[in-house]
DNA sequence: TGCAGCTCGGGCAAATTTCCCAAGCCGGAT
DNA sequence: ATCCGGCTTGGGAAATTTGCCCGAGCTGCA
């Protein structure tokens, strides 16, 4: 921590958006204490960069959601579980967000915030603190939480089966007549789905059961 | 022209993230001849903002394309049909590129782009000249050998922006409230592209909407 | 034995969807 | 000029779904 003190904080920048990269390097290393080491432009690449670099605080920025960048955050954690990731995107939605934490970020900060609470959260992340923006936690208050993992885990069998043929296209007839069950039935598992995964529409629900890999588009 | 070469180009940049702004402002900054004069954080901002500062080129970088940042192009070049404007998004869809095209911009380049390409099709665009990006090109290119009527093209430029932002997970309201429209309207809306692209369920209709390239998972 | 969690459905108020309709606007055809 | 058709915007009203509460029958497990 004093090398931290001494050097200023190191950071790895991941983004697909080499000019948007540019410009975040640039208000970074403004601040002065905070130095761009390495960049990435993927997750493929993400951890090979944090390996050869070791760098004190990785900030993925993931214009899209779901596997490619949560998986980069499982993959650099999985094998350095000392590497502090602050995700940076510009979505806010509790799945996402869930879902950022329980694969081992550090933090978690939208792109609406200003420009200072993005480096103070950079600071925050290097000490080993969380941390989030207003708006983070304010999503994550609204959604009652519930200690989760990887949101197909919190599903029982008939929940994912139904979830799986309603992502693939079923009406809630078509599944109850498939399934033996009452549309009742299917309706309130279509709901407690919802509530369960935090999902506040269906189309968020078919992103989920895609990026889950329930069903492929 | 002979001015621009003299005090260099001016530049009105839009954007909603503060951060994002802030760090292409210092990117164009750096380059010399480009000179961030104002910016605008909304697309109802930016007419006044291009009042106020008469730019050479406006920057419009919309996260969420469609209906407010064609406007915008749209109000901008009405009253001031000498107005320069270069999109700047993430979006590589040819709907999008054609509508923003048909609206009045002169450019559209992509956050993949390389900066300096960025950059230089603001020059491009300050000289009078059409720019975009290597990648946008492609996607004309391969849309216009198409002959093939695709879902999308049945659909009018609300009811697309609407599906893609319900197919972003988008609540009624939110896309209401984004789009300042009633939400009764978004409602007929939804219904309207149900009943016209044949899908009986919001499910198909985000996997309509992800197959056509309006939305990725 | 008892608790916990899944599965299955009823009930009911509140919200949404489904259609149908109308009006303004604009562009193109007559 | 005029009309037609399509887009956009919303109202209205019936039908359906959602949100959330509930109980009951299973299972496994402590």
């Amino acid at each position: 921590m004093s090398e931290v003190a001494a050097t200023g904080i190191s950071v790895l920048l991941v983004d697909d958006h080499p000019i948007v990269r540019q410009g975040y390097r640039r208000v970074l290393e403004s601040q002065g204490d905070l130095h761009v080491v390495a960049e990435a432009d993927n997750a493929a690449d993400a951890y090979g960069a944090f390996k050869a670099h070791d760098p004190d605080v990785v900030v993925l920025d993931i214009s899209m959601p779901g596997a490619s960048g949560l998986e980069a955050i499982r993959n650099i954690r999985a094998r350095s579980p000392r590497a502090r990731i602050l995700v940076f995107t510009m979505h806010n939605e509790a799945v996402l967000v869930k879902s950022a934490f329980a694969a081992g970020a550090s933090g978690f900060v939208t792109k609406s915030s200003e420009p200072s609470a993005v480096v103070n959260a950079i600071r925050s992340v290097a000490r080993g603190e969380r941390a989030m923006s207003d708006d983070i936690a304010h999503v994550l208050a609204e959604d009652s939480l519930s200690p989760t993992g990887s949101v197909l885990d919190q599903l029982g069998e008939r929940e994912i089966e139904i979830l799986r043929q309603f992502a693939g296209g079923a009406t809630t007839e078509e599944i109850a007549a498939q399934l033996n069950l009452s549309v009742k039935t299917v309706q309130n598992y279509h709901y407690l789905i919802k509530s369960k995964t935090g999902a506040r529409t269906d189309a968020q629900l078919v992103r989920l059961a895609a990026t889950c890999g329930l069903t492929r588009i």
